[in-house]
Parts: structure tokens; sequence; C-alpha cells
DNA sequence: CCGGTTTTTGTGGATTTCCACAAATTCAAC
DNA sequence: GTTGAATTTGTGGAAATCCACAAAAACCGG
């Protein structure tokens, strides 16, 4: 191949006529996208697409379980670390017929993909380097792109901010200044926030912006940085945002684990408001989960909403009366002073038996006790502490001051 | 019987001669209470005494369940009544001979008894008479004695008011203040308060006082009222302090209904505690459970200790916080928006199945309805509230929440 | 009034709890 | 060490819970 055969040259006024080109080329029906799978441009005159491609175009992004399946065939993995372009055989699973993708480099920085779909021919060796001449010559196109949204993000995230920290009070100014910035309104939303082991590196940046666009599992309104925090501004569509919200948790960390092997992730979400003054408000309470996390550990691992916290909540409040002096709770005095004197365990028993909601069988098995002997205890801490086991209520007082005697240990 | 056989006229030194006196002119052993049944005397030289009147003597009371049968069987509500002597037959049950009773009076009231044991003989309706005139003689002595007693007891009680408003602080002090005053010490006690429908009457403080002294169930070191208000300092003696003060607790107001049909009796007792310093936080949680019964009404029914208040022990301090706002349940309100929509029970069904310990079999019959309608409500709730019903933290908090729905809708 | 949804009640069976009692084991104090 | 008390484990049967599924009843919007 001689560079005067480059069939790129020249200018193009916009990115479609760039991938008609490239199609007309090719013989092939080509979609481009940025680096986060959002549609950027693709050919028009087609006869034929498979289903992914015409899922993609429609919702203009690559719909998130196709991001899936390539990222375990191994194709994103592959087109991020070089600049050859890479066959993907046919994932019938979701609709992806035979293709050959190429990245779109800066500097050593993934900005995009061009992706050509092999309808009835395949690509000769030839027409992969030409191929790889598309995506040198689709560069500043896709740059200029960039810059623009750049621009636009900036000033997103400088309104995402005063929401934050409650600086517009009126809720018409907000929906105002969001529906200037072509941020979607929603009728719920919640403020996420993960924290990660140390500040954020550019890379780590990328990924995790990576991460965020191409899932499709919430909506996103809005997203920042704040030191080793991400803030999210999240918009569960459903009836049942906290199980969307956990879900959506877990993916994200199940994900930054295994396609960057970044494991320390912590996780809060706020409460679930549908009026944005309130985004202040669920901010506070994503960080109070963070807070907590750091404090309780284990107690409330598994749990990332705020009104998941239970009792938690206001345990902040409560320490500060224990400090103040006069709150003593006799009963747990007295299971101390036993556990104590007799090396047992009744305040443990009687936290884990809480822990796993009042369940023999399930306890017994954590403590490694036979479910008699947990009775048999129970009946004796009923006994020292002068508790009624049949009395919810001084049982619940039981296990907050344990709970609280734990954390004030600790904070 | 002619006015010059009076056979008890004349100077004796001590109420213990008298007692000899009457015991010689009637051929019995005799004794003299005061009208707490006190032993104030008793006849010396007698050959037989049943065990009540031997268990008198050594504990210098009459035994509770001895005073408890003579007012079921009717000599005591008799002798408060009439001046007149009173036959009562013998009470195997608790050691009772034959024996005949008298009054002593001081204007209308009652100040004391004497009881004469017809051990192996009967007494002829002239020894009636000759009782009756024993009683008139008997009651200067009685009285100074009460003298004596009330000048002691003002001390006493200006003693125990300082302590209920802690204006004593150091322990050593406190104790030889209370040695001195020939109050025992004791390992634990707790401050009782009950508290009656209107401001206690003359009538009403002597017979609370009645009931009191004669109670043994629960040792009292201390006794004072105010307003509508009866403080006591009582000492538990077992290690179950708590089942010991309820159980005094419900046998003072059975007994003040059935003795003097005085129903309208509230009371709260605090933490028992060993440290005399105590005595005024004890004081204060009294009132604490006081105040709140007032407001819960049914919810603590029942509940007399501070300790037994369970969660209910915070609930000003969480009001004071969820008056400043950021306090809020969107589980809980989205239950009462779908009550309030369906005109449904979900709250009050949650609620009651955790008054009633989680425990479906009660709670369907308390709430008439099938055991599966109660779990289908709660598989209800789950979804509604976004509520994992295997989150006892969770629970918890929901609980909680409503019950201070609740108690904000009162206080 | 109809048709569909929600709620209540019913049935049956596997599992778990509850209770009382007994045997085995551990612990502590003398 | 021995002894007695406290603790753990075991057994068995009655009762309660859990679960899935189905029929009946109540409710609601058009």
């Amino acid at each position: 191949m001689s560079h005067y055969t480059d069939p790129f040259r020249g200018e193009f006024d916009s990115l479609e006529e760039f991938a008609d080109r490239v199609s007309d080329v090719l013989k092939c029906p080509v979609t481009i996208e940025d680096a986060n799978h959002r549609l950027i441009a693709y050919s028009a005159h087609d006869d034929y697409t498979d289903p992914a491609r015409t899922a993609t175009i429609i919702s203009r992004r690559v719909p998130e379980k196709v991001i899936n399946s390539l990222w375990k065939q191994g194709a994103i993995p592959a087109l991020l670390k070089s600049r050859e372009p890479v066959r993907v055989p046919p994932i019938h699973d979701v609709g992806l017929g035979s293709r050959v993708a190429v990245s779109i480099w800066k500097n050593d920085e993934v900005i995009g993909f061009i992706w050509v779909l092999e309808t009835n021919r395949t690509l000769s060796p030839e027409e992969m380097e030409w191929l790889k001449l598309a995506a040198k010559a689709a560069k500043n196109k896709v740059l200029q792109l960039y810059m623009r949204k750049n621009k636009k993000e900036e000033r997103v995230q400088e309104l995402f901010w005063k929401l934050l920290t409650s600086h517009i009070a009126a809720e018409d100014e907000i929906r105002a200044h969001l529906a200037a910035m072509q941020i979607p309104t929603a009728p719920q939303f919640a403020i996420v926030v993960f924290r990660f082991a140390a500040d954020l590196t550019a890379e780590m940046e990328r990924q995790i912006s990576y991460l965020l666009q191409t899932t499709q599992q919430l909506p996103l309104l809005l997203y920042t940085t704040d030191g080793r925090d991400v803030i999210l501004l999240g918009a569960p569509k459903t009836d049942q945002p906290l199980k969307e919200l956990n879900a959506f948790i877990e993916s994200f960390a199940a994900k930054m684990k295994e396609r960057f092997h970044i494991h320390d992730v912590q996780c809060g979400f706020g409460g679930v408001y549908s009026v944005y003054r309130l985004i202040e408000k669920s901010y506070r309470e994503a960080l109070a989960v963070l807070a907590l996390k750091e404090k309780l550990g284990d107690d409330i691992n598994g749990v990332y909403g705020y009104a998941q916290l239970g009792i938690y909540q206001f345990f902040d409040f409560l320490l500060e009366k224990k400090r103040q002096g006069d709150w003593t709770n006799l009963a747990l005095e007295k299971l101390q002073a036993y556990d104590r004197k007799h090396h047992s365990d009744l305040v443990k028993t009687f936290e884990t038996f809480f822990d796993h909601n009042e369940n023999v069988q399930e306890t017994a098995d954590v403590l490694n006790v036979h479910p008699n002997t947990l009775a048999y205890r129970l009946k004796r801490i009923a006994d020292i502490a002068e508790l009624d086991l049949n009395d919810m209520n001084q049982k619940i007082k039981l296990y907050i001051d344990i709970k609280l005697a734990k954390y004030e240990a600790r904070g």
C-alpha cells in the first residue's frame, strides 16, 4: 500500500459524510463511536444491518449487553491495547454479526472506534490497512467533538456543584438551568458516591467515566469527582428505586474489579427524592453512609443506601447523648459483667441473633453451636439481664445499646 | 360493769408494762400494734403463743400474709369501723389461733390495735368490755409514741428530699446521714413513684402509708409525698430487682383498689443503682416513665420500670431531632400513602406485628385476620416500602419511626 | 354491571421452632 | 482430684412457620 492511494484524504464536512465514505470504500455498513461507545456517526445507505447495530443507532449508544459481551470476548480490551484492526466473530446471543473494528487514537489514548459490519463479505488484508488509515483520518473530527463536549461538561459540572451545596434554592430556577443544558428532568433521583482508596488518577477517571457512560442500568443525570470520590446524580426509573440503585452499585463495583482491577471501592447513596432542592440532602446522606462504613465495617457490609442504614442513621446523635452521660443500660452492663467473669459470649450471642433476624438455625450455624445451646443462652440472657424476650421493645433497646457500645469504642 | 372497777387505771411506765397488765387481767397473751401493724408492745410471761404471734414478735411487725387474711376475713375492716372488740376465728393457713381484737382511737382515727390471743379459753362478755377500757387507756401512751415518730419522720423526709434533688453529693456524707437516722443501707435501690388522679387527701395518705408499711414484698427505706405523687425509695433484695419492683407495684395497685377503692393510680420507677448519689437520677427516670405513660397510654401499658421503656427512653431526644427537620423515612411515607389511597392498614399491621414480638399467630388474632393474610400483607409491605424483612435493622427503624410518628402526634 | 386486580382465606406438606427432659461435657472452687 | 454447678448437646413430639398454589371475596375504573 503506497501513501498516495489513501482514500480518506481531503476534507469532510461532517463525520456522517466521513462514515459514508468509509462505507463506500469498504462496501460495508460503518459505525463510528466515541470512547464510551456512544454513537457519533453511521453510514446511511446500507441494505443490511444486524440487530446490534440497529439498537445502537436507535438509542444512540451501544447496548450495555453488547458492550459486556465484547469485553468478555476480548475485542474491546484488544482495541484499547493496539492500533491494529480486530475481527470479531458473530455473537448471536446479543445480535452481533461478524465485524471488524479499529480504535481511533490521540497520543496514547483511545478516543473512539470505527466498526465495520461484514454483511456478506470479508475484508481483505488490504482493506484492513485502509481501515487503519480511516481511523487516523477520523481523529481530528472526533477530537473537535470532544472539545465541544468538554466545554459543555465544565458548565454542567459547575451547576452540579451548586446543586450539591444547595447554592440554588428555588426549584424553578434549578429546572431552568437543567433544561438549558439539555439535562432531562427525572421524577426521582438520588446522589450516589463512590469512594476509592486513593485520589483519582486521570487514567482511573477515564475508566470510571467509561463504565458510567456505558452503564444503562441506571440513568445518570450528572457526574463529577472530588478527591477520591465520584459523585453521581442517578435517576431510578422504577418504583423500586432502592433495588435499582443497589443493583447498579453492585454491577459497577464488579466491573471495576474485573475490567480494571480496581478493588477498593466503597459506595453510599442518599435518600431518593423528587425535589431538586433536596439534592444536597441526598449528598449529605450519601457521605454519611460512607462515614459510617468506615467506622462500622462489617456491621453494614452490603448496605449502600441511607434508607437501609436503619438504626445507624441516628447513631451519631445517640452517641452524642451517651457521651453527655446519663445513658445507661443496666441489662447490658450485667451481661458484660457476666461475660467478663465467666468468659462467656452472651452479648455477642444476642447481637448475632439479632444480626440474623432472630433466626435460631442461622445464628446457631454462624456461632458454631447447637440450636439448643443458643436457646439456652437466650434464656440465660433473659434471666441475667431481666430481659423479657417476648418484648420486642426491650430487645431492640439492648440491641441498639450493644451496637452503640461497639460504635462508641471505634468512633 | 361499773366505772370503779376499771382495772387499767393509774400510771404505767411503759407500754410493755401495760401489755403485761392487760394480759394478767384477761389471762391471755396480749399484743399491741400501731395503726400499721407494727409491734409496739407485747406481754412477756406467756406460756403459749401461736405461730403468727411468734413471727410478729420476731420481726417486730405483723407478717403481710397475716394482714392480708385478716383483711379478707373482715376483721381489720371491722376494727377500722367500730370501737367494739372483734373476735377472729382461727385461720390455720397463716398460723392464727382464735383471738379477740380492739382498735385504739384518737378522735376519729385508729392509731393502734390490741390483740388478745384466746389460747385455751374464751373471753366472756365482761372481759370484752374490759378490753374496750384497755384500748381507751392505751390511747395516750400510743399517741406519745406517734409524736416521737413524727418528729423523726420530719427530719427523715427532709433528708429524702435532699437526696431526690441531689443536694448531697458525697457518698460518705449520705451514708452518715442515713446511719444517723437508723435507716439501713441497701446494696441496691430504686425510686418508685405512684401518681394518683388528684392531690392526696389526709385520708388517702393514711391509707397509702398503711399499705406501704404493711407491705413486706419490697423493703422501703424512705417515703414522702409531693402533690399527687407518692415517692418511695425501695431496696430490692434479690438479683432480679426489676421483677421484684414490678410485683410490688402490681400488688400495691391491686390492694389500693380492693381495700380502698382507689383505681386511678399510675406508677413508674427509675433505674436500680447501688450508689446513693444516683437517687436523683432514679427519681428523674421514674418521672420520665410517668410522663411517657401519659403520652403513650396503651403502648406501654404494664411497663413501670425505666429500664423496660426500651426505645421510648430516647424518644424525647429523637423527637427533638425530628422536629429539627432532616428526619425522613421514605419507607414509612410510602406505606402511609398506600394506606391513605387504598384505605388499608399496612402501617398498623406492621406495628402490631412488632408489638407482638413478630409472632404471626398472635398478631393475626389481634387483628382478626387469617395468618396468611398477615403474611401477605407483610410481603406487600416489603414490596411497597422496599423493606428487607430479613433485615432486623431496617425493621427496627421502621418500627421506631411508626412509634415516633404516633408519639409526635400526641406530644 | 363488567372484567381485572387486589386482598383474603383455605389447603397441604416440608421445615423450623418450642419445650421438657436427659445425658454428656466443661468449669471452677475447695 | 473431686464435686457440684453451669453449659452444651441430644432426642422426640406438639405446635408454629414457611411456601406455593388455588379458590373465594372485595374493590375499582370504565
